[in-house]
DNA sequence: TTTGCTATGTCAGTGGCTGACATCAGGAAC
DNA sequence: GTTCCTGATGTCAGCCACTGACATAGCAAA
């Protein structure tokens, strides 16, 4: 079995080279801007990253998920945000933690901006996308009731403090260079509206 | 194969078995609800249904789908009523359109719970969800954007009036009898939020 | 009756995804 | 250094969602 892969080395992208699921996670990025979602196959992406089709469901529950392998890191990183908060107001906390948010990925736009592009042109990542944020909110949700916000306020300060996220990211991709400036902004925004 | 039963009664429309939609989406709520949705094949349901599973997806675009049948509905109630509203802002326009999306789901109460529940029950379910109401709000913002509202306020309004109506509808299934008054309960509680 | 339209059935095939089992690399234990 | 263990990977068989191509059944108008 092995032995033919000795032999193919060049070919062989490293079998037992470390940092299979990074591999993959570039690989599929790639793939689904080159030739788009559906037109990548599973076994498309785990051949360009040197792996099985096996190991790339071992790494990613679903074909979806590898373009959302960042989703926990941001969600602890809002939970803490608004779990150590200064601020008075639910609103005010989920502003602040969304500004923190920002900044963490503020510091790869490139990749944002090309995995942003990837969903977008995709309903089922697309569902996907919305299935983390709503996620996302429950948990703000649940850290606000923590900090002593009563319910429905809770619930409708994350899930406002969500829309803001979404509707600041759109205009952060679209043409503004600052993204926590934006959430700053889009919360002027939904204040001026009522 | 499909033997006599219920054959023809009124609509002599030009239809040879009658209603496989609707018996489709019956059997579908039933065999979500009976065994869960990852336990019931697409098989399964065309069997209670009585057609195969051919004709299940001719009807509907995925297994999903067959739960979202009235999302279309739904989206022209809130946009005729956002293009015909008296209201003097964004948030009005959009809040009292939610109202009458709600009116017209109050009268299937059992339904809608049954549905909500099989919903609940499966992540892929409430992906799918969640895409509707992300059009929804889309489209919901075009029609604010019709009425004169500038960007971002549109997006902005629309996608909160979203998520009143997701709060609203939560409070509603749980325990509450008026749909309209948990909309408008809502729309207050966020108005409190700042 | 004939013709034509539409909803449905039949069949083969692709691809996402899983379970069971074999294998390999690296390190710990001896 | 040999053995053994552990975790990551490969291999294979199989289920099921979903699709394209083509055949057929019922209905209606010509």
């Amino acid at each position: 079995m092995m032995s033919e892969a000795a032999i193919t080395r060049l070919g062989d992208m490293g079998r037992w080279e470390p940092d299979a699921k990074g591999r993959l996670m570039v690989a599929a990025l790639e793939l689904y801007t080159e030739r788009g979602y559906e037109q990548t196959t599973v076994a498309d992406i785990a051949q360009r990253a040197g792996v099985t089709e096996r190991t790339f469901f071992r790494h990613f529950a679903d074909k979806r998920e590898v373009l959302f392998d960042g989703a926990g890191t941001l969600q602890e990183t809002v939970v803490t945000a608004i779990a150590t908060s200064a601020a008075q107001t639910a609103i005010e906390m989920v502003g602040t933690a969304m500004e923190r948010a920002a900044e963490m990925m503020q510091e790869r736009r490139d990749f944002a901006r090309q995995r942003a592009a990837a969903i977008a042109a995709n309903p089922s990542l697309q569902e996907r996308e919305l299935l983390k944020l709503a996620v996302l909110g429950a948990a703000a949700a649940s850290a606000l009731r923590d900090r002593g916000v009563p319910e429905p306020a809770a619930t409708l300060a994350a899930e406002v403090g969500v829309t803001v996220f979404k509707v600041a990211f759109e205009r952060w991709i679209d043409d503004q260079p600052d993204f926590p400036a934006c959430i700053r902004a889009t919360l002027e925004g939904l204040r001026a509206l009522q």
